[in-house]
DNA sequence: AATATAGGGTGTATTTCTTACACTATTGCT
DNA sequence: AGCAATAGTGTAAGAAATACACCCTATATT
């Protein structure tokens, strides 16, 4: 019951900022570009969306062909849209922000494509001047993590698969910026059950050696029906 | 710098949740589609995005088509971009929320435009079959408020500015969908000290008439630089 | 005038969570 | 043997969350 019905296509691009975790700094893997607009500038990977992709789908390729990883972590965070972000018209762009364990990939950082000359992680902390609204978007996505952190245990994506309660408070230091007082963060962290304690213990380190742990998936699906509470 | 660009267009359409509180429930504004696809389907107010408004102009317009009002509360959601989800291509949405106070506009609801026959509100619990992903896009807007009301002050905008104690309690019940203790949800609400008591009383009940408060923006800001907690 | 109805408004005791805080233990290195 | 560096641990006080029941007041009814 439908009449003759024109076929439109969408142009939009999505963007990706894709987060690492080393030395105790939160990290953003940004390109830099080879392309007009902003060619020679630092800018957030990212690409025209296919029209036979989903967004998600489109994301994925990005992430793939920058890190070479598939299944990282990803979310959708939010679609900007202001006249004056691209110069060859309004183009929206959905972006999305991703964490993965950056161990997993070392420094095997190429330009993949004809569009990147280069990628680098740069600390969050200290971010080159960026194309379009990138910067605005980095801020946005830090922002919703900061917030999700405490009820969701996305954190975990950022770290090794095992880990030391340290480098956990590390991180969670690291993402809102501010220090946690050990013994408590110990506490509460432990209360929750999630964690896996296992009888292996650091290796390589000049001093008393941590244990490790794993986040148990399983444990914190059973437990939690709904959220937690990692915050303050 | 910049070498000749091509002008491109995006084409993608904005859909709007809208939300109302009357009679202890959450109502949302639905249309009866008068166009294919879809037509005399129910659906979610929303157009095509125009090339020179950004989109929150564009969800603006929406809001003032169907409701007449200016400065309604509203929100970016999410994107859909299912390739399925639109018969004319993968026409992406970008779906907001809003939330305003049903007094204000009461029944007058006009079908603004042709593409519209009628607009109805219905009740979150019985909604009927909806065009597009619509059905979906309502669902997660639910989630999100559920989630934002708990540590943000936006159920006050579905409520008259001025309100009882047990209206707030019924409007937090109805969008967590759970009884809540009167005795701790007043003592929780005003410690907060975000209200402001009204030396007025309800009026025309059949029963002892209760305070009317105000939700105080500025105490709110002065005192919360951040977040509050209404949740549990 | 008396009574019924319907919702308004209030306090306390218990438990749980949060916070603040400092020392001993272990390991590798010199 | 001793140093350097980080791991690992407990308790007390205060704050917040929870569970719970009765009297109050305005209007409507008889």
């Amino acid at each position: 019951m439908q009449s003759n019905l024109p076929h439109l296509q969408s142009i939009f691009t999505a963007d990706c900022v894709i987060f690492g975790f080393s030395e105790g700094e939160l990290k953003v893997l940004l390109i830099e570009r080879n392309e007009y607009p902003f060619k020679e500038w630092w800018g957030l990977p990212g690409f025209f969306v296919e029209h036979n992709e989903t967004i998600d789908d489109a994301v994925k390729r990005i992430l793939l062909e920058h890190t070479g990883l598939k299944g990282i972590y990803m979310e959708q965070l939010y679609t900007f849209g202001d006249l004056q972000r691209h110069p060859q018209g309004r183009i929206i762009t959905v972006a999305y922000y991703a964490m993965l364990r950056l161990e997993a990939i070392g420094n095997n950082l190429k330009p993949s494509t004809d569009y990147v000359r280069k990628a680098q992680w740069h600390p969050l902390n200290h971010l080159p001047d960026l194309a379009f609204d990138h910067k605005n978007i980095i801020e946005k996505s830090i922002e919703k993590i900061r917030r999700k952190v405490s009820h969701s245990p996305i954190a975990f994506e950022l770290l090794p698969e095992k880990f030391t309660l340290t480098q956990l408070q590390q991180l969670y230091e690291a993402i809102w910026d501010k220090k946690l007082d050990k013994r408590n963060f110990r506490k509460k962290m432990l209360k929750y059950n999630i964690l896996k304690e296992l009888d292996e213990k650091q290796k390589g380190v000049s001093y008393r050696a941590a244990k490790l742990y794993k986040f148990d998936k399983r444990k914190y699906n059973k437990i939690f029906k709904n959220e937690l509470n990692f915050s303050k």
